[in-house]
DNA sequence: TAAGTTTAGTGTATTATGTACACTATAAAG
DNA sequence: CTTTATAGTGTACATAATACACTAAACTTA
């Protein structure tokens, strides 16, 4: 049954708002230079048309891949843009995603249609093109608004971690400081983390044992209907 | 600057969750009964086809008001549904919004495109066509997610509302009962409702005293980063 | 090898908030 | 004026949030 009247269509896109973080305590987005007209030159999200049997998230996974070599992340939906004249060349509606990424287990390798793929600090971004800027805004919102009671931030982190590296994590997103023995009894108390036997290296002071987080335990917790309010 | 090649697009739709309350304790679900195939007959979702130059929330109000009368109520975006087969006509991506109404301030008439429009309670719906189902439970997902730190609530209720008509749609949302001197206290230490010289009329036993909702103050609240956790 | 430097790791007292719980007040109906 | 139905109120107890400072361990360097 296909359509019986064909209407004039809307141009559909994915764009990603992609959040990494390394050894330095700064958030870091992803953007990528952008090879064509418009804003050909200028930063942009990666992102790209949807396909016809694609899936949104398939979508936009793929031209996360294509565009940054970036795979196997963290994805979630964030919201759908698409006010008239928000694109030069005619109606495009783009459904926005954000990822959360450990940087030093995702080295990052422009590709095909973008020019050059970079992180830049959240706090010192280049003007975007398109509405980027305000996807970006809307991102952040929804990060610093779902970190609160959702334990997304192990997405930023490596695997193995330590207590330190969490809290900082914590602060960073939340852009304020936090007590190292209250931040501890909490994130224990919740009961997903694993206490490995392992400890830190290479640090010339006392090292830090190692934490893993529990995915099994959480989604038990989370059916138990627990709270994970930070 | 048109675009270079053009591509196959899919279609894009808006549908919208309204959800409403009127003086049985039970939350409500406007559906339409569909004039034309597919599922021409079968209960669905409002909505329709994006315009060209329409913002995507202007869609979603200009095709409830068509189809069921509803106008000027809260509305927010609630997620994007595209996975390729939704649509038995073709590829269509929609934008989901959800809305919520005080059913006695709003009447419903069935208009144009749809035959019958009519209020389900949420517990009792019919099976509805396309993906509608699960737009549905996402939405109440969000809702009641969302109810318990946002007081979005006063949307379902009269202008002029008693304390017990305001725990009851919490309890309504929540599923569970709440007590009503502790529901109360923490409902009135937000200092975001304004109580009344007014009283309830027409009750065969004491009249409970009225209370209206201060966006004004809410919203000096929120800048002031106030939290409204029920 | 002792002293210095740096971060890891731990407990307690105080305050604020959440929870459980039952009676009196008021208005209308009969 | 008694009955019925809902409105409206306070307190004691348990739990959670907050503020706060020292010792432990590992490495570095004199």
């Amino acid at each position: 049954m296909p359509f019986t009247y064909e209407y004039p269509r809307p141009a559909v896109t994915v764009d990603c708002v992609v959040f990494g973080l390394d050894t330095e305590p700064q958030l870091k987005l992803m953007v990528i230079q952008r090879a064509h007209p418009p804003f050909a030159g200028e930063w942009a999200l990666p992102g790209g048309f949807v396909g016809m049997d694609e899936d949104l998230e398939e979508s936009a996974r793929r031209e996360l891949k294509e565009e940054t070599g970036i795979d196997h992340i963290f994805l979630e939906q964030l919201y759908t843009f698409g006010k008239p004249g928000r694109d030069p060349r005619g109606r495009t509606i783009t459904v926005a995603y954000y990822a959360l990424i450990n940087l030093s287990e995702h080295p990052v390798t422009a590709a095909s249609d973008a020019q050059d793929a970079r992180w830049f600090e959240v706090n010192h971004l280049p003007k975007l093109a398109f509405d980027h800027d305000q996807i970006v805004a809307t991102a952040l919102q929804r990060l610093r608004g779902k970190v609160r009671y959702q334990p997304i931030g192990f997405e930023l982190l490596p695997r193995k971690f330590t207590l330190t590296q969490l809290q900082q994590l914590y602060e960073i997103i939340l852009e304020k400081p936090l007590d190292k023995r209250n931040f501890r009894r909490k994130i224990l108390k919740m009961d997903i983390l694993v206490a490995l036997e392992e400890y830190q290296t290479g640090v010339p002071h006392r090292a830090a044992r190692l934490y893993q987080f529990d995915e099994k335990k959480y989604q038990q917790k989370i059916k138990a209907g627990f709270n994970f309010e930070i």
